[in-house]
DNA sequence: CTCGGAGCCTGTCTGC
DNA sequence: TGCAGACAGGCTCCGA
């Protein structure tokens, strides 16, 4: 479910709700989330305090000294602090997969209706810093430059939706922030990497953060699953341009926008305005 | 290296 | 109403 923009409202939430925060006692309600041995988590986590929590790529990183309890939310994983304020509605108890209750009575609850998720736990930095390398570039960093970027769309000749989606070259982009920044930068998802000029990267650079900058600013895009961590929906669904508007007019020259399936995904674009 | 497909899970929606 | 099939914000594994 959640992209970069998703994972980023979460983390901020998180971070301003539990941060400094001593962990009571922890319950698993579903093993096939769990990557490290269960065991390991039930013994480690009580008593220990939650420094901070962090987000690299795609995933939730939960700084407990020395330990790094890490997620990742896939397509339907979701991670509420239990309040007052949270409906029955929003709180969708039945998907609930793993509870951390806190000494000051703070419950966070991680739910997960299709139990896609995964979650790790490590007690080495280096393990933890091994399981990162893996990813590539954060498109919000100092790092994302038209020449890095440029280095490594000429390395491949995939499509170029199929690599925004590749997180080993840049890391936060899924199904639907793929289709809204291409066509912002007016580009065919369809279009080979090693086929962009130069004005093209440079716009497509551009489009990427200013959409990602957009969705974080409006707390996500919401369409049926995505909570942000207090419960609330996002509000970025209301500024897509093309995902999940098959048929619909073009925002810019009025033909439908087309609706394919491609690599297994559906992509949005309109055939009109991307080249 | 790239590709296509299956698989992991549970649910909603559409069409017959 | 029942049932089958398509599809869902992600990613990994396998064989070709």
């Amino acid at each position: 479910m959640p992209e970069l923009p998703e994972v980023e409202t979460i983390k901020k939430g998180l971070s301003i709700n539990l941060k400094g925060k001593q962990i009571a006692s922890v319950k698993l309600l579903r093993d096939n989330i769990f990557v490290t041995e269960k065991q390991k988590i039930l013994d480690l986590l009580p008593g220990k305090k939650l420094i901070d929590v962090h987000r690299r790529a795609k995933l939730l990183i939960f700084d407990i000294g020395k330990l790094w309890l890490v997620t990742h939310l896939r397509m339907s994983g979701a991670y509420i602090t239990a309040n007052d304020k949270l409906t029955a509605e929003n709180l969708k108890k039945q998907f609930t997969r793993f509870i951390v209750n806190f000494t000051d009575k703070t419950q966070l609850l991680y739910q997960d209706q299709r139990t896609l998720g995964k979650i790790y736990l490590f007690e080495d930095e280096n393990e933890k810093n091994r399981f990162f390398s893996k990813y590539g570039i954060e498109p919000l960093s100092n790092d994302f430059t038209t020449p890095s970027f440029k280095k490594i769309l000429y390395k491949r000749k995939i499509s170029i939706k199929q690599f925004l989606l590749d997180q080993t070259q840049i890391v936060g982009i899924g199904n639907i922030y793929a289709s809204e920044i291409l066509f912002r930068a007016n580009i065919s998802p369809f279009k080979p990497t090693n086929l962009l000029n130069d004005a093209e990267i440079e716009l497509l650079r551009t489009q990427t953060i200013e959409v990602l900058k957009s969705a974080i600013e409006n707390q996500g895009t919401t369409f049926s699953d995505y909570r942000q961590s207090n419960g609330e929906k996002g509000i970025f669904q209301k500024f897509l341009k093309v995902y999940n508007r098959e048929d619909m007019p073009c925002l810019t020259c009025g033909l439908p926008i087309k609706r394919m399936m491609q690599n297994q995904r559906s992509t949005y674009f309109c055939e009109h305005c991307q080249n």
